[in-house]
DNA sequence: CGTTTTTGTTTCATAATGTGAAACGCCGTT
DNA sequence: AACGGCGTTTCACATTATGAAACAAAAACG
């Protein structure tokens, strides 16, 4: 078994994500800095970045960030995404008849990333999500997703990302998470109430692929009160009605996957 | 002057690009036929993109695809795009108003990337743009573009790229071109009827930022008929005054760029 | 306004790193 | 059962990336 990796991609990955994190372009020596290299490494990788597209060089000042050519990757990706252009109409649907925020998740690496996101009418000054990772104990459509695993991968997730406490709300004990997964299969979605943020309910449920795996997940998020107002109960039934359509879409047959249960 | 690029980095991202191209994940062998590579060097390039996150590999089948990792790069970039984020509910209104498809793009190495596009309620079953590359010479957004650029740096995109012909229409001539090019800087917007897709007309205009350089484009495409029933000259005008607002937005100073003109 | 410090860029000797031929093992096909 | 195609692993070799140091240019400072 070669344990080895090619150590100058590693490096350049590096480097893309930092640029990726920082808010602001950066400086070679900064780069460097910040992951531990000797900036002649750095520049000669960024020279090969920017010669490429990946990265853009800021005229007159020497800073550097990412290049468009990140995004074509990356909206090509995701354009091509089977599960997104699927269920595209369902989240636009829900997002109006609730009127609330509305989210696809894909899991990765014992955690979910966010890939689209529609809002109702009520603008939102909330930053979007879309792009970014968060915990799965914490979120509603990481807790529908758990909710399908077998117990020793549940358990292996949470040993290997901790249980951080976002909130007093926060579930932060395996066991008690573990038993709330047995619920939240019975139901068919998850309802998390400021255990992420405070203020917020978010409701969520898993799809499927043709194999029966979880592949991803919708969720419905807003205000406490508010959702709370609209029915949490009702809200639930409906998004697990529309993921069960967008995994059937998916070639899941609950017909066959029934038969396990 | 070290002419000299990260060859590792370039091979890997080579691979990436041949990922992304490719409609279907591939074979570690097709790509290194590809690309020119030796399949071990392709195998353990491929290693290290899965380990983090930049390539999947299919389980079961020993095939490769893009990652979600590329998306959360993309994504991360695209939703901080200044430009975008401002242009964001121009588009959505001046689709709604024309019932049409509106795009936004960006200027990249002589060519125009689609990074954002709106749609009215007329589905159309087009696939996106978003993400993809297109020429200048004949798109309404590139020669929106071109149109703000000085005469030599103009041939001299027209020459590096040259003037494929699309449609019948499609203008090969660079001094036909040129001569346009001074009707649309005059008028604000330039116009573009079939020299691209055959049916389809499109209306572009060119955005600025402070410095008064040209930073992208939007535009308004349809049915060329459609479109001509609707005005092109109103439609052009709109889509002006929604550009000059976004560029003031941006930072652009028309009052302070008209000394020149 | 000159001095000092910081930062980007280039050079270059060194060896660590990536390379590709070859061999291995695993399938599916013939 | 033999073959061919594929992903994977090994390994000796030298090409390639590396980082110290020098250089240039700009920024910070007094």
């Amino acid at each position: 078994m070669t344990e080895r990796y090619v150590q100058t991609l590693e490096r350049s990955l590096d480097i893309l994500e930092v640029l990726a994190r920082s808010e602001e372009p950066l400086g070679v020596t900064e780069i460097g800095n910040r992951i531990g290299l000797h900036k002649s490494t750095v520049y000669r990788i960024l020279r090969t970045l920017c010669y490429r597209g990946y990265v853009e060089k800021e005229k007159e000042r020497d800073r550097y960030r990412l290049g468009i050519k990140i995004v074509e990757l990356g909206i090509r990706f995701f354009n091509d995404l089977e599960i997104r252009k699927i269920a595209a109409s369902f989240l636009g649907l829900l997002a109006k008849s609730f009127d609330e925020v509305v989210h696809l998740v894909l899991p990765n690496d014992g955690e979910v990333v966010y890939i689209d996101r529609r809002e109702g009418s009520q603008v939102i000054s909330m930053h979007s999500k879309v792009g970014r990772r968060a915990p799965m104990h914490c979120t509603a459509v990481g807790k529908a997703i758990l909710s399908t695993l077998p117990e020793e991968e549940v358990r292996h997730i949470l040993k290997s990302k901790g249980m951080p406490k976002f909130t007093e709300k926060t579930i932060t004990n395996p066991d008690r998470l573990m038993e709330q997964l047995g619920e939240i299969k019975k139901l068919g979605f998850a309802l998390e109430a400021e255990e992420n943020e405070v203020g917020i309910l978010c409701l969520g449920t898993p799809i499927f692929d043709y194999s029966g795996r979880a592949i991803g997940a919708i969720s419905v998020s807003g205000p406490i009160n508010r959702m709370k107002e609209k029915g949490t109960e009702k809200i639930g039934e409906e998004i697990k009605r529309a993921g069960q359509e967008i995994s059937a879409k998916m070639g899941y047959s609950y017909y066959k996957h029934s038969l396990d249960v």
